[in-house]
Parts: C-alpha cells; structure tokens; sequence
DNA sequence: ATGGTGGCCCGGCCA
C-alpha cells in the first residue's frame, strides 16, 4: 500500500493558527489531515490558501465554536463526504467524514462535557453513543477506515499527567467516558499511537494554565484510530510536540500515523 | 486546583 501520512490538530480557531498550520504543514507534508476547533464559518475558511500548498478541502464549520475540516494532498472524492452524524439532530459542527483513494477519513471533535454528572457531559456520552452506532454502519462499506480527532479522553493512566487528579470521576477521565471510547475500539479500532509505544508521559495537550506546556501536565486525548484492515498496515504512530513550542500555540499539538 | 490562560465577540461563554 501507497504511505500515507495522516495527522490530527485541534488547532483552536484556524484564523489564529493559519501561519502555524501553513508552517507546520511545509516541515511535515502530511497527506491527510483532519482539524478541530477552527471557529470558522464555512465562507472564511482559508482554503485557497491551503490550495497553494497543495491541499484540499473539505470543511464544516460554524462562528466562535467548534468546526472541522480534512485536507488532503490527493483528490478528496466530495461525493462521498458527510457532515454531522446521519440521523443526529446536532448545531454543533463536529463531524467530518471524506473518501480519499481507498481510505475512510473520519474527524471528530468529540464533546469535551465539563464536569461529570453535567448536561454538557450527558450531551457527550449522548454523542458518543450516535457515533458508534454510525461508525457501526459506516465500517460495513469502508472497511479502510481512519477515525481521527480531539476526542476528550484520555484512554487509560499512562495519558495522563497525574492519574490521582485525571480519575474514574473527573472528566475526561471517567469511567462512563472511557467505557465509550472503549465501546468504539470494540468496532475494530486501534489506537495507533499504542500499537507503535507503550510509555506513559506522552502527552498531546497541555492547558494554557498554570504552564502546563513547561510542566509537562498534560494528557493524550488526540487519536488517530485504524480499522482492523488497516492495523498491519500501520508503521509508525508519533505526537508532533514542536508546534505546541512555538509562539501562541495552539493548546494542542498533532497527532500523526503513518500507513504503508 | 473554588485557581490559572486563551479565543471568541464584547462580559461571559467555552475550553
């Protein structure tokens, strides 16, 4: 199979990160790349600019909150591609989907749900919930699926900083929460990043807060997940943590695999 | 971490 290197960015609003993005993008050449939280209604997204770096793309995005979008440096079938979950009455603009070649792109800003036991948190498991039962489906005839994105878990203890804070009942780490993310790996998802390194401490956002970066508190909530048919075609699965030193970073940085 | 910073549109929401 052709290599192929995807990664995943919540970049927080693309019109802040736009030279980030555009700098990032010529150091690393990615193929594909799905992006969270650009805060961009659909008529401001940059995408002839990204056109001139060789992408294209597709996006889905609404003002002030949320917003998705996949780049690609090889045709993006348009045809193919679905915003939202089907059937999932939602405002919110979380959802991407894209055909590129043989391969199922799926972006997903996940709910990030504030507290436990919170309406926001219910709306999150609600989500989660609509998104297995779609990727259920969706896997039937894209059976070469990717399944990327900020999904606001941190899969088990070694993705977190501090595991006596990140517990069973705080969010992003809570056991209905991690019992979802659990729910869509039983699909035939795999967590590249942990197919390719078992060490804890790898972190993929740090809050701007009380220097996280410098501290290093931080969890691994950025994923990019490959499909059964994919998983021996996985070679390589790495967190780019140089964007997130650069001036006014996101408070993310990529998550990247690599299929060959 | 009842705190802290950052992005949005304009003091409060969301992360």
């Amino acid at each position: 199979m052709e290599t192929t290197t995807l990664a995943s960015w919540n970049v927080n609003s693309l019109n802040v990160r736009l030279p980030h993005l555009e700098e990032w993008l010529k150091l690393r050449q990615p193929d594909i790349v799905g992006l969270q939280e650009t805060k961009l209604e659909d008529p401001r997204f940059p995408d002839s600019v990204l056109a001139g770096l060789g992408y294209r793309s597709v996006f889905c995005g609404q003002k002030t909150y949320n917003g998705v979008a996949i780049l690609s440096r090889r045709p993006i079938d348009e045809i193919s591609c679905v915003m939202g979950i089907p059937g999932f009455e939602d405002e919110q603009k979380r959802v991407i989907a894209a055909t590129v070649g043989d391969l199922r792109i799926v972006n997903l800003y996940v709910v990030n749900g504030q507290d436990v036991g919170t309406e926001k948190y219910d709306y999150k498991l609600r989500w989660l919930d609509a998104v297995h039962d779609w990727l259920a489906e969706e896997l039937k005839s894209h059976p070469k699926m990717v399944v990327m994105g900020d999904f606001n878990i941190a899969p088990d203890d070694r993705d977190v900083h501090d595991p006596a804070v990140w517990n069973e009942n705080h969010i992003l780490t809570s056991t209905a929460e991690r019992a979802a993310l659990r729910r869509l790996m039983d699909l035939g998802l795999h967590d590249s990043f942990r197919l390719h390194n078992e060490e804890g401490g790898v972190f993929s956002w740090w809050d701007y807060r009380a220097a996280g970066f410098r501290r290093n508190l931080g969890l691994r909530i950025d994923l990019c997940l490959v499909s059964d048919a994919l998983r021996e075609h996985c070679t390589a699965a790495e967190i780019d943590r140089e964007p997130r030193t650069w001036e006014r970073p996101s408070d993310h940085t990529p998550a990247m695999v690599t299929l060959g």
